[in-house]
DNA sequence: AATTTCTACAACCGCTCTGAG
DNA sequence: TCTCAGAGCGGTTGTAGAAAT
């Protein structure tokens, strides 16, 4: 027993760019009927064309509101902030930029920014006299942290309400004063275990908070999280405050998303993360 | 002008997750 | 608890048009 074979597999179907008559059939059947059941979708249309196919093109071109080109340079900055904290989740990205697909971004990120952002140099790399096993661990360690951090498995629930932690060895790095010499230490992970949003003890509240692009992208993600510009919003979580609480965040006032906000909120965090 | 190389991006593919039954 | 369909995500590929030679 197993899956269906995937509908790109199947014989007769159009393959490559769609032209103007398939998309003229594939709107007016969604506007008709609606979205969903992609699987069935082309036959009843009349299309040949595999589901999948359909949604993509129905969701990345034909969806009302699509945004095509023109990537201004604030959305363009705002790409490279969001990228650098939650890495390539394009879906999430594309959620804070109104009108644009996850498939854009992704795109323009491989074809112009990977290669803007390319020059970024970890703060620790420029530290001297490292030899060069220090540097590739250490600059791995810089990667690793600034795309994904691999201690909190997210599911893709997006409702943030249980965390996977797999505790992996700490590493600490110094550099000796005296010889300007680098060294390496790494302390036993402990064991995994999974924490239920109402069960979080203090112990790993700290540790989720090390994991910021999650907490990030669940808040950023989630319909309850708003901006706030109050007096005393926008002030990031203190160590001891709930972090998985989106309200620490928004210091409860709630506004329309914009690149301001979401800027200011990026600027805070990345601060943050620089300390 | 012809050919080659490069670039941008649309589309495909494989995989995972969710929810219904 | 298990199976499977539906849906979504992210990496990769294919190709048209632009630029370089």
């Amino acid at each position: 027993m197993g899956r269906r074979p995937c509908c790109s597999k199947e014989e007769g179907l159009n393959r490559g760019a769609w032209t103007t008559p398939e998309d003229k059939i594939l709107a007016s059947y969604i506007k008709t009927h609606g979205e969903g059941k992609w699987r069935n979708l082309p036959k009843r249309a009349g299309l040949k064309r595999c589901g999948k196919s359909c949604r993509l093109r129905w969701l990345n071109y034909l969806r009302p509101g699509i945004k095509r080109g023109n990537i201004s340079h604030e959305e363009e900055d705002l790409i490279i902030r969001l990228h650098k904290l939650l890495g390539n989740k394009w879906s999430l990205i594309a959620g804070r930029l109104p009108g644009r697909t996850d498939n854009e971004i992704k795109n323009y990120w491989n074809t112009n920014l990977s290669k803007k952002v390319k020059g970024y140099q970890p703060k620790v790399s420029t530290q001297k006299h490292l030899n060069h096993s220090e540097e590739e661990k250490l600059k791995k360690q810089q990667e690793t942290k600034m795309v994904m951090d691999p201690r909190v498995v997210r599911t893709k629930a997006s409702r943030f309400n249980r965390v996977f932690l797999t505790p992996q060895p700490t590493s600490n790095y110094q550099v000796n004063e005296n010889n300007n010499e680098a060294t390496f230490s790494e302390s036993e992970p402990s064991k995994d275990k999974t924490v239920e949003l109402d069960q979080v003890e203090e112990g790993d509240s700290l540790n989720l908070m090390v994991d910021l692009d999650c907490y990030f992208s669940d808040v950023l993600n989630s319909d309850l999280f708003e901006f706030g510009n109050g007096k005393d919003g926008e002030s990031l979580p203190s160590w001891d405050q709930p972090v998985l609480c989106p309200e620490v965040w928004t210091g409860g006032h709630s506004i329309e998303p914009d690149f301001q906000s979401i800027n200011s909120l990026l600027g805070q965090v990345e601060s943050w993360l620089d300390e």
